[in-house]
DNA sequence: ACTGTTCCTCTTTTT
DNA sequence: GAGGAACAGT
């Protein structure tokens, strides 16, 4: 019936489209009535805030298909932009699923990195630049950086490269060209910043090279500068999609806005609760602006949760709910209720790691008179990259499968970067960075010393250092083995560029065959350290990678974009990633270790950006418990090794947060003595006992009195409420004490429960009191 | 030039 | 605890 109003409010339509629109779309009867409504409103701007696990992608993906079915536009026409790669995969095979064929015929479909790339090849003399422009990776910049650095001579310790690196994105993220930097910003980087920025992009383009940021820089620069060029993108994608548009920046926002700008077809998904790359340059406000942006947006919530149980819901709600400036959604669910979220705190990391492992075992197995879960539904979702470590060591030891997502990237190995360099340098001898790094890899005896010259010949001469080296040789500038060396690299280069051009090989065969001339592979070989083997096997793969590209330049290309290496094998393993990598996935089963003030809300977040920071902490949380559909495990332990030193910390706050009455507290299981890791390696009964009891965080106590089943079975006068009893009043300032991890150290300060104490190994530290005995006891 | 040593900082989060 | 930079020794 609502198709049919559709149809009326759209008479100008022709003929044609009202008898495709009365043709029945199976795939509009599958959606709720909200998404059909985002899926219907084809023309003009929309706004779809999508709460987590409300059906978004099948909404987005819908409407794709019933833009095509409406013949409102071909397939090249939508303009369809991600952020992540996966993302632009699942809604091409979604897509191509519903058409029942492959969308390949969706060329404007992928993340806003590649969509740019594309656009900007086809105008790079706009902008100064060829076609063929190299893309760098993070290392190549930080190298360029560095090296502009140390040309200004400035103090790379006290400056250093990571920082102007940073600042550099940040101004990028904004839309802002050097001469755009605001002037309150010249302070920045020793009030050389702006100056830097500005070499460093004119070092760029003679490299003809463009980082990440520039990307989306130079397409909003051409659009703004270019009206005709900007004219023929906007009439050319007739209707624009984009997901997780709480996390564009500005720059990618005016990239949109100048896109969108004519005939204002843009659909815009996204959830205000869920913006957790603010830190990237993400704004928020172009969410919670869209209305204004776009007068008489039609705006459509999804929220309706097909993911999770209601005491999922209710524990995210409550924590998000402290949050504000929300938009404001309120999730429901159909679904019956399932268990509690779980809670449970533990003496340290280790001991935690061990507890999920052997709850991962337990569920794996079904003991928990549920049915067997295969490993593939279990997802253990941490805070930052270092905590994976712990559980990593953990399940090699109990031999448990398990895959990092979003790891240490294949692409940004030392030997795959290597070998990268060796295949640029090929496709153009102009690639410094390329020659740079294997000028002396392996090792050519082409030191410092010899590098140096070829620096300067090439400055003396503005040429590259291909070119440079070539005249230093001709010049007889280097003497000796070095002169020999570089002499068979560069003739080398020259045989592998007549191949390239001469097609005598095919480019997998021409890759082999670099790889191994040139001694990289032979390198490895002799190489006798461990990982030596592996690395070979990474170059194999690397290789075998070239299979699915016509040649070496698509090759590459593919490789600076595409970042992530789905290798799934096919064995079944748990899951480990941060929680910005879990956005957007789901688990039955989801575990959130880590939830501990300065990890969890991080500290550096709050330093850095205040409540502002907390909150999009917060939101983090959100997402974390938002992944779990079933069972969701929160913990967090009461102390950490941190830097290789051990430091004590409290709950997060964010537990605090959760309603008790959706929130299950259990105890440690080294508690009754039995289970397993009763006696672990350095944790005593006593200190897990402590560790089930030792905090004083209002929300901790609240939930554990709460928590009646946690209290069975537990002896009242167990020694852990003995050591509470007296907690408090048992120390003085300056009395000399002494921590399990901390080792002796004395008090300086009591603020309730807490204790300031200076260690004498370990620093100032503040520690609840029951971690603490009197030195004398010990 | 290269290798091995110590000392230093450092960790959010990523296209 | 690890990876990088500076230094010293071959």
């Amino acid at each position: 019936m609502s198709r049919n109003e559709t149809i009326k409010a759209d008479s100008v339509k022709t003929l044609s489209s009202q008898a495709m629109a009365a043709r029945s779309f199976p795939y509009l009867d599958e959606l709720n009535e909200e998404q059909r409504k985002a899926v219907e409103a084809l023309d003009g701007p929309v706004l779809m805030l999508a709460g987590a696990g409300t059906g978004k992608t099948k909404a987005l993906t819908a409407r794709v298909v019933h833009l095509l079915n409406m013949r409102r536009a071909n397939p090249n026409q939508i303009l369809a932009v991600t952020f992540t790669n996966k993302a632009a995969r699942e809604m091409k095979n979604r897509v191509g699923n519903m058409l029942g064929q492959v969308a390949e015929g969706m060329p404007w479909m992928g993340t806003f990195h590649s969509i740019s790339v594309k656009i900007l090849r086809r105008n790079a003399e706009l902008v100064g630049l060829k076609s063929n422009f190299t893309i760098l990776d993070t290392d190549d910049q930080l190298r360029l950086l560095k090296q502009l650095i140390q040309a200004e001579n400035i103090d790379d310790k006290r400056w250093p490269a990571r920082l102007l690196a940073g600042l550099i994105d940040r101004w990028k993220n904004r839309a802002w060209l050097p001469a755009e930097v605001p002037s309150s910003e010249s302070t920045a980087y020793n009030n050389q910043g702006t100056e830097l920025y500005e070499q460093y992009q004119k070092r760029l383009k003679q490299l003809n090279a463009v980082d990440f940021g520039d990307l989306l820089l130079y397409c909003v620069e051409i659009f703004k500068k270019n009206q005709d060029i900007l004219k023929k993108y906007q009439s050319f994608f007739r209707y624009i999609l984009v997901d997780e548009y709480q996390d564009t920046n500005v720059a990618q926002y005016l990239w949109l806005r100048l896109l969108a700008g004519d005939h204002k077809n843009i659909c815009c998904v996204g959830d205000d609760d869920q913006s957790i790359y603010g830190w990237r340059g993400a704004e928020v406000g172009n969410i919670l602006r869209f209305e204004k942006d776009f007068p008489g947006a039609t705006v459509i919530r999804l929220e309706q949760n097909y993911r999770s149980t209601p005491h999922i819901l209710a524990a995210a709600a409550g924590v998000i709910a402290t949050n504000e400036g929300r938009l404001g959604k309120k999730l429901w669910t159909s679904l019956e209720t399932g268990e509690k979220v779980r809670l449970i705190g533990h003496w340290d990391g280790e001991e935690e790691a061990r507890w999920i492992g052997e709850e991962i075992e337990a569920i794996q197995q079904g003991t928990r008179g549920e049915p067997p879960k295969s490993l593939e539904n279990l997802a253990i979702l941490v805070r930052a990259s270092h905590q994976m470590r712990m559980f990593e060591d953990r399940f090699l030891t109990i031999g448990l499968p398990y895959r990092v997502i979003g790891g240490p990237r294949f692409y940004e190995r030392m030997e795959i970067r290597d070998a990268m360099a060796y295949l640029r340098i090929v496709t153009s001898s102009e690639d410094d960075l390329a020659f740079e790094r294997i000028i002396n890899t392996p090792k050519r005896g082409l030191g410092d010393k010899a590098q140096q010259k070829i620096q300067l010949k090439a400055r003396q001469y503005s040429t590259s250092l291909v070119e440079g080296a070539k005249i230093l040789l001709s010049e007889k500038g280097l003497g000796g083995k070095g002169a020999i060396e570089l002499g068979i690299l560069l003739s080398n280069i020259q045989r592998w560029e007549n191949h390239l051009k001469d097609q005598a090989f095919n480019h997998i065969e021409l890759a082999e065959l670099i790889l191994d001339e040139s001694g990289y592979t032979g390198m490895w070989q002799n190489d006798k350290t461990p990982d030596a083997p592996g690395r070979l096997e990474n170059l194999k793969e690397l290789v075998k990678a070239l299979e699915n590209f016509e040649n070496i330049q698509g090759f590459l290309e593919h490789v600076s974009l595409v970042m992530d290496n789905d290798t799934d094998e096919g064995e079944e393993k748990v899951s480990i990633m941060t929680l910005h990598a879990a956005k957007g996935l789901e688990f039955p089963v989801v575990f959130l270790p880590g939830w501990e003030d300065g990890l969890f809300p991080s500290q550096r977040s709050m330093d850095e950006s205040g409540l502002k920071g907390l909150e999009e902490e917060r939101r983090l949380a959100y997402v974390g418990i938002t992944r779990a559909e079933t069972l969701c495990t929160i913990s967090f332990a009461g102390n950490r090794r941190i830097f290789g030193q051990w430091q004590s910390s409290l709950p997060s706050r964010f537990i605090d947060e959760m309603p008790a009455d959706h929130v299950e507290v259990l105890t440690p299981p080294g508690l009754y003595g039995g289970g397993y890791g009763a006696v672990g390696m350095n944790s005593s009964l006593e200190e897990e006992a402590m560790a089930a009891d030792g905090y004083d965080s209002p929300g901790w106590k609240r939930l554990q009195n709460n928590s009646k089943r946690s209290m069975l079975g537990q002896p009242k006068d167990s020694k852990n409420l003995i050591i509470d009893a007296t907690a408090s009043s048992i120390f003085e300032v300056g009395e000399r004490v002494f921590h399990q991890k901390f080792g002796y150290g004395n008090i300086q300060e009591i603020e309730g429960d807490k204790l300031q104490i200076e260690f004498d190994k370990a620093g100032n530290k503040k520690v609840v009191s029951k971690f603490i005995i009197l030195a004398e006891d010990v």
